[in-house]
DNA sequence: ACCATTTCGTTCAAACGTGAACATATTAGT
DNA sequence: ACTAATATGTTCACGTTTGAACGAAATGGT
């Protein structure tokens, strides 16, 4: 009786995928670890950073954006609120959204934590050549792209 | 006043990591849909992957291999063993360690949801060549490596 | 204009992971 | 042999994330 024909672990693509949940999470340790002296966590950087990019975001969008659910903004909004570092006020033309926008502390925080962030992912990649590191990039930007297509 | 020098985005490590970060994100959540039908969630797999390829591995061995507290395996396991998916036996050489290993069940159920996880896996990165594939998985594990090294 | 549907944000209970404190067992130093 | 230090697993309180139910606001069909 033969039950381990074709073994996942035979199969180069899940192999690899599992290396790659496993850095993740390892790299996610070390990140928080690093920001810790500021103050400010992961959850919370990352509606920093996309606020940056994206001034004026609604929370629903932020919500799609970071691939969590409407709720956690909700939570996560006031903490950041009330340190001032982002502002949430009304759409005047629809009055169900908030618009989101940094202040000039939220940004300068923002700017110090991904000095840090940047740093960790300098040094945990430095292993990996520019072309190596791009085509990852890119291989994980099309899957990323893959299953927000399908929803 | 120009604060804009050397912005993160500006750094293709830095870029590409963002990228894995949201890839894995969305890839865990497809994966979970899929694995619900069988009623096991992600977190229970990855023991029961591991218990296959270390039989009567302790909790803090496990623990340390998926990179999470050992209070998170005490809480785990409970569900699993009344599932009758795996067995918990003291060692009789050291009283404090708990040996761990699959049973029957287990292994049938982990073999149904790794032909799911695999075939979601094969979906997902099928935009990729097996020598990019394999490129990315060479980056990770030594990505994971380094940080396991430094503790 | 009106009603049904959809969208946005909030609230709440539940599930999950964490880290500190703890009890028990082992190891090391002397 | 004895004490101190360390290791394993458990418990508990805490913070985070989730999904369902909800109210308010906008949209669409008729």
């Amino acid at each position: 009786m033969n039950n381990k024909q074709e073994l996942p672990w035979d199969n180069p693509r899940f192999r690899n995928w599992i290396a790659i949940v496993r850095a993740e999470k390892a790299v996610v340790r070390a990140l928080s670890k690093a920001l810790q002296p500021l103050g400010i966590k992961l959850a919370q950087l990352d509606v920093l950073m996309n606020l940056y990019r994206h001034p004026g975001m609604s929370q629903h969008d932020l919500a799609r954006r970071l691939l969590v659910g409407r709720s956690n903004i909700t939570m996560l909004l006031p903490q950041l609120e009330q340190q001032g570092l982002l502002v949430r006020e009304g759409d005047p033309r629809d009055k169900r959204v908030m618009r989101l926008n940094l202040t000039e502390d939220g940004i300068a925080l923002l700017m110090d934590a991904l000095k840090i962030y940047s740093a960790v992912i300098d040094r945990v990649m430095s292993q990996s050549t520019p072309e190596q590191c791009d085509s990852m990039g890119e291989q994980m930007r099309r899957v990323a792209e893959m299953l927000a297509d399908e929803e």
